[in-house]
DNA sequence: ATTAGCACTCGTAAGTGGAGAGTGCTAAAA
DNA sequence: TTTTAGCACTCTCCACTTACGAGTGCTAAT
């Protein structure tokens, strides 16, 4: 997708593309020749830059919403832009630090911290923070401890519930109410804590999981101390509904966009936000290239987001990628700042993981 | 608050104010006497409405929003309909079937659970439903667990973390890394495990949070084996930030309803909303009247919610009060339909607490 | 006490007419 | 050949007017 076939624009086409974006990005209304001329004095005429907009439009890098107004950047004209065009703007120290200190700050579950983390984003960019947690299939099994819970009438035999407290190596902890045969024993359940420990941590939980489906590979774990009840209860454990959550803050800061401000087009973005595993599922999917990614407009796939754009990378914690973070703007967008941000505090929020999980 | 000076109402008067209140909350537009005429044909003519209309208008319940409109239902003039006029509407059992079927079909941790059924309620009200998560202050302690959280060195010395999972009474599980001093060994905290539960296990959170402040308890509870490395880890071990987390679905339904289309009437409520810890605060005080209460309009004290109602209740687990559950709609709402749906769900929200946790 | 009739009020929608911004084109200048 | 000035044209936006309809309050009759 990426510098297909950039036609190599030259150094007024370029200056003037520039400039008609930065403009709309700071007034949201379409930009006449005259406008340029004084706010970027090129040292050419209006007219001359008429010239090179028709020749931009031509290309379709700008449009005009209608036939006597000023050009208005398309999809394609962004593209280019993002790809090839803009140069990344480093962050000032003071934003830097900002980011650093509200990171730092953070405490609670990781949870807590991811939902904090949205926060901050949003309150940084401005537009839309969104953290997605992480995939759990790929992670590895750092400790799994098992807890019987007692029924109200503390019998000593089960009520047929044990909590299983999985502990990742990245740090993440998840907790999950399992059923339990009443024909296994206190003593029983503990064995098989021991077992699943010695020989499951280490696996990623999607290899776990591969193997409590399959009978021989459980008897090669348990050998003569697997039943039916035994195989069951392992089988649950690790039988965790993978929801991938998201988490997302500042959407009223879409308010502030002027293009926003009629409630046929804030609504199918409200809408489509409401649907927060479509959102998630944009995100999820393989990533093959890690670093910051830009999706602009009708790029995204679902409807309510043409006239968004999307700027996310990836986290991780002692190396494993673990999820995404991003934001989402308007189409017009701070491009540079906004993927300096998002780049910048994908790293700190590693860092973060790598200290307090 | 409730029915202090309640004017008793002559039929007329009644009929023609809930002929108002009933038309406004079909078509959101003023209510003229020809309309009540036609429409709850009650044997009188319009003129005569329209002096009654004249009456309501002087107690207050009814407002023209200018001087040739038809009428509309004040604050005051709902406050009496929910209070005096409107009967509870029975759901039908097609209803209560689908909020059982699909409360039935819950599963995962209790916050998935708790965030499905924000999202059932909202699908059923077509309003905004919302679930705070339970207090966690004065739950009991059932029992708890501390697993130490291995160095990547795999050395047998703690790294200085464990993780404390708390299983509450109620079902309710918490986790929460806690750091720990070096000298502590992982016998230390297996012992410490292991007293604490002997100790505190039935005991709310709250006075296990002063216990674990007062050093003259703790020696009680420790006797001899109290350091200043264990009364550390202890207070830590219980010191969760007690937030209540709000989970809240369906705020986009808010765009179907013609008073919202505007902007600027939207604008302040999805703002607010963003705040969840403020909506948090409006319901996790004190309730002492359990069942169902109505909050209406501009007794909202946050702005942003000057043009809605709040219809909440709240859900137990085994008799304990635990959190709130409601609906948000506008002001002009369908009081019997809503206060039904939430009396219902809380309950059948109960009946899954208790099964499951 | 109720009703019919009528004058009056007000909001909404549709139509009208500049003013302003911006373009494309053409012809002259560099 | 490229750039520029000038001009006619187009389109939106806004303020203004007008007509219409819904609904009221009042009065006089039932």
């Amino acid at each position: 997708m990426r510098a297909l076939a950039t036609p190599t624009l030259d150094f007024r086409k370029r200056e003037v593309l520039e400039a008609i974006i930065e403009c709309y990005n700071q007034t949201a209304t379409p930009v006449g020749s005259r406008t340029i001329e004084r706010r970027y004095g090129m040292g050419v005429s209006a007219a001359t830059i008429r010239n090179t907009m028709a020749d931009l439009e031509e290309l379709g890098y700008v449009t005009q919403p209608h036939p006597s107004a000023g050009r208005v950047p398309t999809e394609i004209g962004y593209r280019v832009y993002v790809d090839t065009l803009m140069e990344a703007e480093e962050l000032s120290n003071k934003e830097k630090l900002l980011i650093q200190e509200r990171c730092a700050s953070l405490d609670g579950g990781f949870e807590e911290v991811i939902e904090q983390i949205s926060k901050i984003l949003s309150e940084i960019s401005h537009y839309i923070g969104f953290v997605l947690t992480p995939e759990l299939h790929g992670s590895i099994l750092r400790r799994l401890e098992l807890i019987p819970i007692d029924g109200e009438d503390d019998s000593t035999e089960y009520q047929g519930k044990v909590l299983a407290v999985l502990l990742m190596a990245s740090g993440v902890v998840k907790n999950h109410i399992v059923p339990v045969s009443k024909d296994l024993t206190d003593q029983d359940i503990r064995r098989i804590s021991r077992i699943l420990n010695e020989k499951l941590v280490g696996l990623s939980l999607q290899h776990i999981q591969q193997i409590s489906q399959d009978t021989a590979h459980l008897k090669a774990i348990f050998d003569t101390y697997l039943s039916d009840s035994v195989a069951a209860f392992t089988r649950n454990t690790f039988s965790l509904n993978q929801e991938i959550h998201i988490y997302l803050d500042g959407a009223s800061n879409f308010f502030s966009q002027p293009e926003f401000l009629q409630v046929d087009k804030i609504e199918p973005l409200f809408r489509l936000l409401e649907q927060k595993e479509r959102i998630a599922g944009l995100f999820s999917l393989p990533q093959p290239t890690a670093g910051i990614q830009v999706v602009i407009g009708s790029e995204n796939k679902y409807e309510g987001m043409e006239m968004c754009s999307v700027v996310h990378s990836c986290y991780t914690s002692r190396g494993d990628v673990m999820g995404t973070i991003g934001v989402i703007g308007p189409t017009r967008m701070q491009y540079p700042r906004i993927v300096s941000i998002v780049d910048f505090t994908a790293q700190v929020m590693s860092q973060v993981f790598e200290h307090t999980l």
